[in-house]
DNA sequence: TGGACATGCATAGATTATCTATGTAATTTG
DNA sequence: CAAATTACATAGATAATCTATGCATGTCCA
């Protein structure tokens, strides 16, 4: 049994991961678009934080940011100081408009994984608990710069 | 410690799907676009489709499937023949050539997580495994009419 | 057997999300 | 201080998607 080979690992998990999300998404109903959403659970976790930033912690473009805070801008959900410390930069943080939009997404997200979790008892629980973790570890060795490289090329 | 709490738990896995989804779509270099990509890979799972079939299976509309299938077609990696059983329906089945642009894509997703997998030993791979059967029994549970409702509303 | 309704797919039109390339203003450096 | 760098914005393009709707084929029944 080679379950485990790591060939098709990858492959499965990306693929299991893709289509989870695409159903989430697909299923839970709340009005801020998907890359808003994802953009205010990240000035959440980070606080206020500079354009650049977000783009680096969102694995996206700085154009793509800009774009996004831009309606977020416009929905009063964020607001933005220059930093005190560059006058080129600005220093983006929720508003408290900002952190309803994002509850109201989190309980529409949490609602429509309910049906399949609340079925589950405390050991499955735990199980999922694992899965996050295992997606949260492989993302962080993936996305972090390889520590000891083989350099098989300069 | 709650941190098997349903409520975050749900929100956090959804989360933590969508990012390594994210991070991979941005860092895995192949030619196929995501969404053809996923419908590549959705046919050679079920062989042969309708694309009313298609569009169930992927959990989107069946306009996004004619959409993508014109494009596949238009690439030659999908052919179609009217079903003999209903004039109105066609079966779409991928081509040698469909087959092939789908192992690159693999071939691709597979090593946009390789560093960060080969540093794994064999438990760490049954985590792995874990997490998928995880995304899936979930994805499986969420997706389905449920079996057993409490019948809160009737 | 023929009309009414249902079904399978295509088209139209709009929105969101994203990228690369480039421009502008502020900062740092030699 | 001029040149290079940095932080962000703008331009322009493409992809992915949805809802609404149109057209052809199938089914059902009086």
């Amino acid at each position: 049994m080679r379950v485990t080979e790591p060939t098709s690992l990858g492959n499965d998990l990306l693929r299991s991961a893709a289509r989870l999300s695409r159903w989430a998404s697909r299923h839970a109903s709340f009005d801020v678009p998907f890359a808003q959403a994802r953009l205010l659970a990240l000035l959440d976790e980070l606080g206020p934080s500079r354009v650049s930033t977000l783009a680096a912690a969102d694995h996206s473009s700085q154009p793509s940011i800009t774009t996004q805070l831009h309606r977020l801008e416009a929905a009063g959900w964020v607001e933005r100081a220059v930093d005190p410390d560059d006058a080129r930069a600005s220093l983006v943080s929720l508003t408290p408009a900002g952190k309803d939009a994002l509850e109201d997404v989190r309980r529409a997200r949490v609602a429509v994984l309910a049906p399949a979790l609340d079925g589950l008892d405390g050991p499955a629980l735990v199980r999922v608990r694992m899965a996050i973790d295992v997606l949260d570890e492989l993302l962080a060795a993936a996305a972090e710069p390889p520590s000891h490289p083989t350099r098989k090329d300069g």
